[in-house]
DNA sequence: GTGATGAGGTAAAACGATTTAGTAGAGCGC
DNA sequence: GCGCTCTACTAAATCGTTTTACCTCATCAC
């Protein structure tokens, strides 16, 4: 709608080599200004007073020549790049890659394109990647899961949105739904004893999904452990995990559970990828899942329903959130107001790593197995 | 070393907002000629009778007010985008953001950005987007396991090649080696009757490794059977699958293998996802991996460690060779020849998917569990 | 005094659009 | 013939750089 409208066609007019037409030859060819040609070929307001035949004169000559505006030269002078830039923490990681198949979608189709920068959660690299970003005239920024101190001085929205900033808008989960979900399901099946897995520090969801799962906690009658409760990338252990590490970050973490020899008949993790990590630490040490243990993940990443058993968790749809996110932005940069937060629903996907409290203390013992 | 190499510091000379400040302003601050300004800053050879004096005056004052090129303008006058645009099938898919993550980590320490675009796999997207990144000036294409018919008009570098292309520098895996690896690994397990899943066919690798595979099966005296030869996206199926259902069609596929009725010890599936696709379809059926069929990847895509029973697999550097495509490419437009293909080699990770092979029958027959 | 040389710059033309402020000519009333 | 209004355009400035082709002044050799 707004951005340019015309795609097509590639490679017409000329091979996919040799020289760029400009606007002046398109011009030159017609006899006619390029001031002409170019309030024609944008349907300006001012080329109101152009008779018909000639812009159909234009149109033809712009197609025959196989014209393409150059968009450096038009961004710098509009001040517009038709790009924006989008800030994850790590891309080859599910949850940024998914918001980004969202966002793409969105964009590609608006004439749009995308600049990607990771920080690495690494706040130096984030400033600079801003700054950089804005250097190449970026219109807007997607920050996706990442906390930013002040406003980015661009229209932003924010994807796991944080504390509301100006001219950022966020679009946030609904964390007491998706708390409410897990823990329910949980205690429907009869667990009371539920470790949890905090979020990273700097996770900007992980405040408020805390939030939300004690107020949940509170409601269903249930109550929050704290030798239970563990914070991923707390000092807990003594190695740190690299952004990558989900997985063997969930497996240490998951064998501290067992260390502390706290009873404990389930696990809500604060995403897909510990939860996993976790899971494979109870089956490791001989329990199982979910005769011993149910574990509840969080995201919906891709596979999770191919674990086995079967990853239950509360699903994110990180590609819709993604498109949103572009949505929104766009509006934004066309003018529309910068309503408040844009809240997304989640929804509990039940498989097979859930299943009814035993109370059976958590020791090997596989009687049972997992036979479906 | 090519680029800029003048990154930060953010948000010096003026805070985050705020017009920017041009070269002229800096020349006038100076009482010099923008011309002057930017040969000095560009240390450009010409301004090698500009004293040393002079020289320090400018950079302190350009430091002072905090400029910045402005990156269009500098592109349209020079021609030079410091961007390249990378092309992948799906972002939200392992391999792809994997290769991705190691082209970012390299591009940026080099003052370039990327632009990307998904092509789904559709033929005319494909084009359409190489059409629009060239309109955006990028400097080159990295193409992720995208087959192109024709040369892309710019130095490109394809990640899994194809065949070679005017302009094009394959960077490939040593498909020889990775079929030898996994094939001689099944075989000195006793592997005699081992079911193949093939690429699809728009996958730019599936070619290379069916010959690779061909070869490396007669170098090791085994034999293909074509009741065990499945194809995927291949017409085997009458539902197609999305980019990114990779592991519903590894699943459907892994019953089609169960449904032929044709006896296998193992199966050498094309990358990691149709592996775990299948290794499920396997053990919903009642059938014990490994202990009835041994199932082996191929990518090492993140997670596949923690999958139950851990995935056996050839590794793909992703990340590396994301890393060589993007310095390889930079390479080549600071003006260094494009010489042969670049192999990338694979690597066995052996966990617990694989086991020697057993003679008996693959029915179900749970006598003895995965225990460790 | 002349011509050459070098030092220390600068003017101005790109790059390829967009957009404002006109302008030439026609038509028309009077 | 004058002013006015339209119509159908166009000239030229502008965006912020880069880069080539000068230019001016000193100095020096002869």
């Amino acid at each position: 709608m707004s951005g340019r409208d015309r795609h097509g066609p590639p490679g017409e007019g000329q091979g996919s080599t040799g020289k760029r037409v400009t606007l002046r030859e398109v011009a030159d060819s017609l006899d006619l200004s390029p001031a002409t040609v170019s309030l024609v070929l944008n349907r300006s307001p001012v080329a109101a007073s152009i008779p018909p035949a000639t812009q159909k004169r234009v149109f033809a000559a712009a197609e025959k020549l196989g014209y393409r505006p150059n968009i450096l030269a038009r961004s710098l002078r509009s001040q517009r790049s038709f790009s924006i830039g989008v800030v994850v923490p790590e891309i080859s990681e599910g949850y940024a890659s998914g918001i980004l198949s969202g966002i793409e979608d969105h964009l590609m189709g608006s004439g749009y394109f995308y600049l990607v920068a990771s920080h690495r959660s690494k706040a130096d690299l984030l400033d600079e990647y801003l700054y950089l970003l804005k250097e190449r005239l970026v219109e807007g920024f997607i920050l996706v899961s990442t906390p930013i101190e002040e406003p980015p001085g661009l229209p932003a929205v924010a994807v796991a949105g944080h504390r509301s900033l100006e001219g950022v808008t966020n679009v946030v989960l609904d964390h007491d739904r998706a708390a409410h979900l897990a823990l329910s399901h949980l205690a429907d099946l009869g667990h009371r004893r539920i470790a949890l897995f905090k979020g990273h520090p700097q996770s900007a969801d992980t405040e408020d999904r805390w939030q939300a799962i004690r107020r949940a906690t509170r409601s269903l009658g249930l109550v929050i452990h704290p030798e239970l409760t563990l914070q991923l990338g707390g000092e807990a252990l003594d190695r740190a995990f690299s952004p990558d590490e989900g997985y063997q970050e969930g497996y240490a973490y998951g064998r501290l559970l067992l260390d502390r020899k706290a009873d404990f008949t389930a696990l809500f993790a604060f995403n897909d990828v510990s939860a996993i990590g976790a899971m494979r630490a109870f089956l490791d040490s001989g329990l199982a899942v979910p005769g011993d243990v149910s574990v509840l993940g969080f995201d919906d990443i891709h596979g999770a329903g191919f674990q086995n058993p079967g990853l239950t968790t509360v699903r994110q749809p990180l590609r819709a959130m993604g498109t949103a996110a572009a949505r929104i932005l766009l509006e934004r940069l066309a003018g529309a107001s910068h309503n408040g937060p844009v809240t997304i629903t989640p929804e509990l996907i039940v498989r097979g790593s859930t299943a009814p409290a035993t109370a059976r203390p958590r020791r090997r013992d596989s009687s049972d197995g997992d036979g479906e």
